[in-house]
DNA sequence: CGCGCGATTGAGTAATTTCAAATCTAGTGG
DNA sequence: CCACTAGATTTGAAATTACTCAATCGCGCG
């Protein structure tokens, strides 16, 4: 499991073996369960999560109790309640588990004391912030121009692996549509 | 509109003249008229553009011929095709002028020398990707969880000035509805 | 004064949602 | 191995909502 999360951090920058020790060591390893919560809403937020294994999701409820999923998150992805982590005020969303998990556990302090020691780690996450930057700008754009079957079909193309894990009415509610519409596109195929 | 451009970024860093003369010296001056056009889909997009004055908006069309508007802009803003810069591919969206603006072009080469050689500049990126990513996010739950019309005043309270520059077609076309159904909204008051 | 762009309004149509019920599936315990 | 149950998916029908298309209105600019 380490080593893969130095691939994941090797794929922008190259590490030696201190300066990968050093920067791991600032990450706190956690287990975690099916149907755990991370983050509430009204929680103070202070880490950053890179998933080693299982699935979460990031997601609100409308006023009327309807789940809208701002986020999944598997191997290899980071999740947190950004806005709450950076902006220091209280979490607005929920993030819980949707498969047993385990996640690297990187505080805001230890991600700036970092950057600021490490100038190569300042630059993998300027990166990663730009690439993930990138990729809501392209859902954006999906949720305005496309309908909801092409923007399934976008999504079955970008994370293939998602549709292994995750219950079609969680696809529906990060979609923005309901699970009903979502069964009917399916059935009307295409 | 030089001292204008350091206090953007002097409200996250703080710099010597010489640190800024050394900045502003990568930046090229441009001005531009209502109507024309920054980057059109298929060109090779090698700048990011900050608004010093004027309103730009960043757009594709769909298959019908219907505008969708990714982002506006206007003084203090980046903009520019993030997906062509960063990954290298072609524009695959419009940017152009709704009134006569001048903005500071960076292109990317320039960009990262920057980082490279001041470490004070690479975390202002930082922190205004961070900064990005967050809104970004927040627009993602805004389009999933709520109506047009509630949209329509978060827009209104997060950019009041916007409202005076634009006609309420493109706020429309930001917003993901038909003008006619925020013409409606309009009316029924709320 | 007239043109053109933007905003509004009306009517008919298409699409999605809601609510309810039926069906299917995978995991559990007997 | 089978029956049971909870969660997930599908289907139907009615109601709501937004869209399209067309026509009209209003206003600022030349």
């Amino acid at each position: 499991m380490k080593s893969f999360f130095r691939q994941h951090i090797e794929k922008i920058i190259s590490l030696t073996d201190e300066e990968f020790d050093f920067i791991y060591s600032h990450f706190t390893p956690k287990k975690l369960r099916k149907h755990q919560f991370l983050i509430e809403p009204g929680d103070s937020v202070v880490n950053d999560y890179f998933v080693l294994s299982g699935c979460l999701k990031a997601y609100q409820l409308d006023k009327n109790g309807k789940m809208h999923i701002l986020q999944f998150a598997m191997q290899d992805w980071w999740i947190t309640d950004y806005q709450a982590l950076y902006k220091g005020i209280n979490a607005t969303i929920f993030l819980d588990c949707i498969e047993d998990s385990e996640v690297l556990c990187l505080s805001l302090h230890d991600r700036e004391k970092l950057c600021s020691e490490l100038h190569k780690i300042e630059f993998f996450f300027r990166k990663k912030s730009n690439g993930g930057y990138v990729a809501l700008q392209q859902r954006i754009l999906s949720l305005l121009t496309s309908s909801a079957s092409e923007r399934y079909e976008q999504l079955l193309q970008l994370y293939p692996q998602l549709f292994q894990k995750v219950p079609k009415q969680l696809i529906a509610a990060y979609l923005g549509v309901s699970r009903e519409t979502l069964s009917r596109l399916h059935s009307q195929a295409k």
